[in-house]
DNA sequence: GGCGGATTGTTATGTTGTATCATCGCCGGC
DNA sequence: GCCGGCGATGATACAACATAACAATCCGCC
C-alpha cells in the first residue's frame, strides 16, 4: 500500500512494481480459490513489463518465446481471466492491456494516456467517480461499467 | 436547438433527427469550407439511421447498396472526416460510430450505452467534464481528448 | 475406474483498420 | 490552352485484433 502510488513517469524500481503485482495477484487468486496458472501468471508478468498498454499479439509474441504452443486463444483466455479477476484492465481506445495498480480494491477504470511516451497512469478519483454516477442518475441510467480514458500529454512529455 | 435534446429511448420522429443532423452538417461544412461530399453525407446518414452505434463494415454494407465501388478505405476515410469535423463520435468500447447530437458545440465524449437495446445516449454534463479536467490537473496531465463511456441499462430496459 | 469441471491445444475464421499507389476532377497560374 | 497542384476517390493488398468450435489433458472426487 505504501509504495503502490509511485509516479510511473519517473524512473523507479520497476522490478518492485512487477513483484508487488505478482505477489498481490497470487494472494488474491488464492483467497478466491481461482487458479493463477503458469500461463496466466506469465501473461500478467508480460503485461506488467512496463506502464504502457500492451497489445494482445505483443503478449503472444513474448509468451511464445517460452511457450511454443501459445496461440491467440491462449492469450485471450488468460487476458479474460485477468480482467475478470481485476488484475488488468483493457484500454479500449488502444485495444491494449495494462496491469491494474489497484487490484483487489473496488474502483473504476480511469486512465491518463500519454500520446507521446505511451505511459498510461491509472488514477482513482472518487470525485470523478461520483460525477459519473451523478450523470448517469440524472439520465435514469443504471451503471454497470464505467470507462474513462483521457488522452494527452503527461507532465514529462508536456515539458 | 429546441428539439435537439429529445429522449432517444422513447418513440420519436427520428426522420427529424436525421434531417436536423444532415442540415446542421451541411451548414457547418459550408462555414468551414470543407466538402461534405455525397459519400460523406451518405455515410453520415447511415450512421444516423438509429441511436445505436454502427460498425464500419455495417456502414460499408449499407453504402455498397447504392455505391458499388465502396471499399473499407472509402468508409474509413468518410468516418475520419466526419470525426474530424465533430459530426460523429467513435464509441471506443464498441468499435462503432454514432452521430453527434451536439455537432458544432464544443463538448467532450460522454456516452450512456445500454447493453440490452444498444441505444446510446450522448450526454453533455459540465460537472462531469470539470471533474475530468480536475483529475487530469491533479496529475499534471495535459488533456487532449476525453472519453467517457458508461455501459449499463437505460431507463426503459431497467424497467 | 470413471465422471465432471477447469484448463489448454489446435485449426480455422471473423472483425476491424491501414498502407500504398493509381486515378479523377477541379481550379488557378502561366 | 495547358500544366501543376490538391483534394477526393478507386483499387488491391495486407495488418491487427478477436472469437468459434472441438479435441485433449489434468485432476479431484465418488
Ligand atoms: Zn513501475
Ligand atoms: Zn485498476
Ligand atoms: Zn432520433
Ligand atoms: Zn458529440
Amino acid at each position: 500500500m505504501t509504495d503502490r502510488h509511485i509516479d510511473v513517469h519517473k524512473a523507479h524500481d520497476h522490478e518492485a512494481c512487477i513483484d508487488t503485482a505478482l505477489a498481490r495477484a497470487r494472494a488474491l487468486c488464492d483467497d478466491r480459490d481461482v487458479q493463477l496458472t503458469p500461463i496466466r501468471e506469465k501473461v500478467l508478468a508480460i503485461v506488467w513489463k512496463s506502464h504502457k498498454p500492451v497489445g494482445a499479439y505483443q503478449v503472444l509474441d513474448e509468451l511464445a518465446r517460452t511457450h511454443k504452443a501459445a496461440r491467440p486463444p491462449t492469450v485471450y483466455r488468460a487476458l479474460d481471466f485477468l480482467i475478470a479477476e481485476g488484475l488488468i484492465h483493457k484500454i479500449e481506445s488502444l485495444n491494449a492491456y495494462l496491469g491494474c495498480g489497484e487490484a483487489g480494491v473496488a474502483h473504476t477504470s480511469q486512465f491518463l494516456i500519454c500520446r507521446v511516451c505511451g505511459t498510461t497512469e491509472e488514477i482513482v478519483d472518487p470525485k470523478l467517480d461520483h460525477a459519473l454516477d451523478a450523470a448517469a442518475r440524472r439520465a435514469r441510467f443504471t451503471v454497470e461499467r464505467k470507462m474513462v480514458e483521457i488522452a494527452g500529454l503527461c507532465g514529462r512529455c508536456a515539458g
